[in-house]
DNA sequence: TCTCCATTTACGGTTTCCCGTAAATATCTG
DNA sequence: CAGATATTTACGGGAAACCGTAAATGGAGA
């Protein structure tokens, strides 16, 4: 079994429980291995790097609160592509309360990660064979994330969609939005392109107003 | 200090940390006081009221997952109001991912609560010093809520200004709502009533246009 | 440079929404 | 029951959004 693990997440209600499956599986407790800060868990991964004890696992969260303490990287996915590239051997394995099948799937596909666990219901048996599997050089993507058949097409927005979505939460009209885009040099800037993008979204997510469009957004956190 | 407390939790990576924490209160561990349904929890605190035996305090989740086994209570707060019925001098603390000030403030007013702790960077902490302060008969409100000034003030939708958004949601034409209204007796269901509610709502909450009260009432739980 | 193609904008008609006012209906009060 | 008040609906003008088509613009390649 593995010797040496990295948690990284910041609630600690949750740390203890994932530090009390590490032990389960025999893997020796160390204060050390727990971090609460990104930042933290990427120097702690250059440290044993250099002391030449590497880690062989991180378990890390997606979301990090903010608090008083500035951090330079805010988030999970953040995280892993800081790690991968400083030590890219070093598995991964994320833990978080996000449990959309495509959201997890995204991840594998553009991080190269090693398991994905929801937090739910069984997710203290889960995490324990994800680390088992992870551990024979398998990949593990938990049966319990949430399959929805719409969810695997995430609608992709472009920065310009989510910028013109964004001014219309703003309360600003279709034409003091087109004025914006062309002071902020995001093209097309015309009232006429505004008009027929947010009309080609709606066409494709099967929508018929604004209001449902920024449900969905708000729904799957794009804004 | 407290001898027998009930976790009620539906995730185990939370409700493993909480009886961490109980143990470093020095509360004696017990496999039969930490459950997963809501159901299991009411059943147990009258098993214990039976037997003469009753529970001192109980720790609960607000929001539980649904699964396959089918729950005649679904949530913390409707947990509560049932075992404040059956034991009302049961101390309750809430243990909750939720942490808006005035969600807590509601639970402390309606359903006489004794302390509300908001998972988060300090959890742990936070617990064992709730679980300190109700044994001392004080209430606990865990200043580590979120106490945004806007917060203080959720606007109270009615229950047909809800239908009527749901049906902005459905992708329905004011028009169309009107009739729907109709149909279902919710009254006043004018076309001009619809477009005087929305405009009132939307005065009041400082609004340009319906897609921010959308986003509004999905920052808010509200549909 | 010219042509072709794709993208963007301009324009006009239509629908929906917005919003004030007046009429109609309901509710209350003596 | 009459009169006063409040609530609801009807109506109409205007603004914003919607939507198709045509004109203009901008590149890429010959």
């Amino acid at each position: 079994m593995f010797q040496k693990v990295l948690i990284a997440e910041d609630f600690p209600s949750v740390n203890y429980s994932v530090q009390r499956t590490l032990e389960e599986l025999g893997i020796a407790h160390n204060i050390k291995n727990h971090v609460y800060y990104c930042d933290h868990a990427l120097a702690r991964i250059q440290k044993a790097l250099n002391e030449n004890e590497p880690y062989e696992l991180l378990i890390t969260d997606l979301s990090f609160d903010d608090d008083a303490t500035p951090q330079e990287i805010k988030d999970g996915a953040t995280l892993i592509k800081a790690v991968k590239a400083l030590q890219p051997d070093l598995k991964v394995l994320v833990f978080s309360i996000e449990n959309r099948f495509a959201v997890a799937q995204k991840l594998f596909n553009e991080l190269r990660l090693d398991g994905y666990v929801p937090k739910g219901r069984s997710d203290a048996r889960d995490l324990q064979l994800a680390i088992e599997t992870i551990y024979e050089n398998k990949k593990h993507l938990s049966g319990n994330l949430k399959k929805v058949p719409s969810d695997d097409i995430v609608y992709d927005f472009t920065t310009r969609d989510i910028a013109i979505i964004t001014q219309i939460l703003a309360g600003a009209t279709q034409k003091e939005i087109a004025e914006y885009l062309e002071k902020n040099n995001i093209t097309p800037s015309g009232l006429s392109s505004i008009e027929k993008r947010l009309k080609a979204i709606k066409d494709d997510l099967n929508f018929n107003n604004n209001q449902q469009l920024i449900a969905y957004c708000k729904d799957y956190n794009i804004i």
